[in-house]
RNA sequence: UCCCGAGUAGCUCAGGUGGUAGAGCAGGUGACUGUUAAUCACCGGGUCGGGGGUUCGAGUCCCUCCUCGGGAGCCA
């Protein structure tokens, strides 16, 4: 009795060329011609064909090729061969087939178009097409970047709540009952505790889920999002700007290093990501005002830029750019006033290329504890949630900056989607909990 | 919340001026020894989103509700 075929990973099996091998995975296409069968099947790696020879298998095996069906998940065992007519120029010549789960025949994702509400309650299943695993690849090395580039400069990684009673914005919170404790509302940003963390270890990011109930139907916005917050004790404005624009780029390089067949996957123009590198343009925002009004915008001094405002703004620019030192009234109550301009704060957005829009938005903190308390006054929050945040200035305050940077925008452009929602395996959008 | 658009077979869609529905794919059966979203022949498949109205008669016209999509505002 000889020793069952080791098991291989399709990706591994030119490594295998002339030896017997077994090999799990999900039927993705069918093809007979009577006597000779394809089976091609997906493993997470890689496609494989697999051939059946009527004349060299056993009845049963035959037998069990025209019980298969999309989606069975199955193992075959023969032997690995080059062949230029398969996909990734290896096949394997089939001499056995089980069967581990059969597939009923409406498994609903076929090999054609789809409409997005049907993909999206499917998509559970969505996720098995080479499109969205490419996505999510993408994702996931957009992820490690990230990882690693605070890793490589000494950044201390910092968990921050999800349950908070304040909040750091000012648009919509999800609010859940805690305890005898009233309500606590599901974060919108780890921001202030990245601030207390800053003064502990001088460099800190935090990077996790945040919650937006923001009545929000359009391709950029999801009420449950990913977002990563570096904050950094004595770094001011522009330091934080360069530091922004270093982690762009960064990233941008590595998904342009590591994941070059995704990025063929989804037909991603290399060239519109090749010139993505620091530094970046930065636009004060009065002179944004007045570019908007000469190209016959209706925005005027103290607004906040619209959608199509930044659009017209990276209309012809081959990388991000900054928008810098909003007015007071269009930001929130936690950024540093301007020394120069009491009117506006010193702040930046970064707007993407292509139309992808805000992907970061970044400030210099107020360190002043009176100028803080004024704000949070003015705006009618609770000074009681924040006098923990308020004691940050009152014991030992220090210039200190941060910016948070939106996963899924970053991940749609990178990867060159059009929505957002499928830069995340399960979207949580206005009208969409399940799956 | 506001402004548009769409709901017809499992899926993607077509159905001038009202006369109770079609195609492609998927599925079933058969043929084929090298297919690449295989090909060919035949077969089955519908409460036309729900409700109300006009009409002899409504997928089609009117009202209403629901669902979904696109956009705005807000934001990452």
């Amino acid at each position: 009795m000889t020793a069952p075929a080791p098991y291989s990973r399709i990706s591994e099996l030119p490594s295998h060329a002339g030896e017997t091998v077994r090999v799990r995975g999900w039927v993705t296409h069918l093809r007979s011609s009577g006597k000779v069968a394809f089976v091609v099947l997906r493993d997470g790696t890689g496609l494989l064909q697999a051939v059946l020879v009527k004349s060299s298998v056993s009845p049963e095996t035959w037998t069990r090729f025209g019980q298969l069906t999309q989606e069975t998940s199955i193992e075959v065992e023969g032997e690995v061969r080059p062949d230029a007519r398969a996909p990734g120029g290896f096949e394997l010549a089939v001499n056995g087939l089980s069967i581990y789960g059969e597939s009923p025949i409406d498994y609903p994702i076929q090999p054609k178009e789809h409409g997005i509400d049907f993909l999206l309650d499917n998509r559970h299943f969505w996720l098995r097409t080479p499109r969205q695993r490419a996505i999510a690849r993408v994702r996931s090395e957009v992820e490690q970047a990230i990882r690693d580039f605070f890793y490589e400069r000494d950044f201390t990684l910092v968990d921050t709540p999800i349950l908070t009673s304040a909040s750091g914005e000012r648009s919509g919170l999800f609010s859940t009952e805690y305890f005898e404790e009233g309500t606590a509302y599901l974060a919108q940003t780890g921001q202030l505790y990245g601030e207390a963390a800053a003064a502990a270890f001088g460099k800190i990011y935090c990077f996790g889920p945040t919650f937006r109930a923001e009545k929000s139907k359009t391709r950029r916005h999801l009420s449950e999002f990913w977002m990563v917050e570096p904050e950094v004790a004595f770094n001011d404005s522009e330091d934080n700007m360069r530091l922004q624009e270093e982690f762009v780029s960064y990233i941008v390089a590595r998904v342009l290093e590591r994941r070059q067949p995704e990025l063929k996957e989804l037909e991603r123009d290399l060239s519109k990501l090749e010139s993505i590198k620091a530094p970046f343009p930065r636009v004060n925002y009065s002179d944004a005002v007045e570019i908007l009004q000469s190209k016959g915008s209706s925005v005027t001094w103290g607004d906040d830029l619209g959608a199509e405002d930044e659009a017209i703004l990276v209309q012809d620019q081959d990388r991000p750019v900054f928008i810098y030192n909003y007015p007071k009234q269009a930001k929130a109550f936690y950024m540093k006033e301007n020394p120069d301009d009491p009117r506006t704060v010193l702040c930046d957005d970064l707007l993407a290329p292509e139309g992808y829009g805000e992907i970061i938005g970044g400030s210099e903190r107020e360190d002043d504890h009176d100028k803080l308390l004024a704000r949070i006054e003015a705006e009618n929050l609770p000074v009681e949630a924040y006098n923990w945040y308020l004691d940050l200035r009152k014991y030992g305050t220090f210039v200190h900056s941060g910016f948070g940077l939106g996963l899924e925008r970053t991940v749609a452009w990178i990867s060159g989607i059009h929505h957002i929602r499928e830069s995340i395996a399960f979207p949580r959008t206005m009208h969409r909990l399940k799956p």
